[in-house]
DNA sequence: TCTATTCTTTCCAGTAACTGGAAGGTCAAG
DNA sequence: CTTGACCTTCCAGTTACTGGAAAGAATAGA
């Protein structure tokens, strides 16, 4: 199967599918004219792949959990691992901006917001 | 002053402070000698940008913020006008993160997280 | 069969905002 | 005068692609 093919199957661009070769994610075998022959299992991890990263898993967590996809006899507690870990960055992440976002938008309430110039946004951004 | 001085008075590294000089952020006038000499002003201006960018906006933000911030005549509209997007666009991205959260967590739920080889984790990702 | 179009390939460059490091010039202290 | 800290520029790497150019391969239609 053609890149093209592999890529619709998979729902994802041509583009992100030969990257993913590239990096040795998913990297087929050549047809004889120098195509990359696809087959059904590469359309799988493909879409495991897709399914992974809308997930916000990094190439380097797919990478991992691929592994994990590929070997029978792995633990599933090894795969909640990655999970787990992954919840907790973005735990972290959502408190992040979650402070970030009540501060600008107290900071923000205190602007008139008018033509005029006095504005308490750049205040505090310069430090008042 | 030189560019670790300023760097320090600002809170920024040094590398952050000679690549906001590069990309014409603050670009500070040259010494004799080709440092950069920086004054007060500039850094006043770099503790702006260090602050806004902490607030989560990106360097072309910080970049109108910046004019803003030189525009005695500014209408502190302009200013909110920025500080809503920037807050909408925070908002966005927080419900995305959220829904992606709750989702992977419901599926993490599901997983024993023992010694087996099955998991529902790795079945949701592949398309179960 | 010729040709036009649509694939495919590789390689280069750009994105955001730095960060690290190398090579080499400058300067203040001892 | 030498050592060490600082400054300069330039190059490369980070993340995960994305766009585009140039050139070869395949396929559909006349």
């Amino acid at each position: 199967m053609k890149i093209s093919d592999a890529a619709n199957a998979a729902g994802l661009p041509v583009k992100t599918v030969r990257y993913y070769a590239e990096i040795d994610l998913v990297a087929p075998p050549r047809a004889e004219n120098g195509y990359r022959d696809y087959d059904a299992a590469d359309v799988k991890r493909l879409s495991f792949i897709g399914r992974s990263r809308a997930f916000g898993f990094s190439v380097a967590e797919c990478r991992r959990l691929l592994t994990l996809y590929d070997d029978d006899s792995r633990a599933s507690a090894d795969v909640k691992a990655i999970a787990e870990e992954h919840l907790a960055a973005l735990d972290l992440k959502m408190a992040g901006l979650a402070t970030l976002r009540a501060e600008l938008a107290s900071i923000a309430a205190e602007c008139k917001g008018d033509a005029g110039a006095r504005c308490p946004i750049i205040d505090h951004l310069a430090g008042a």
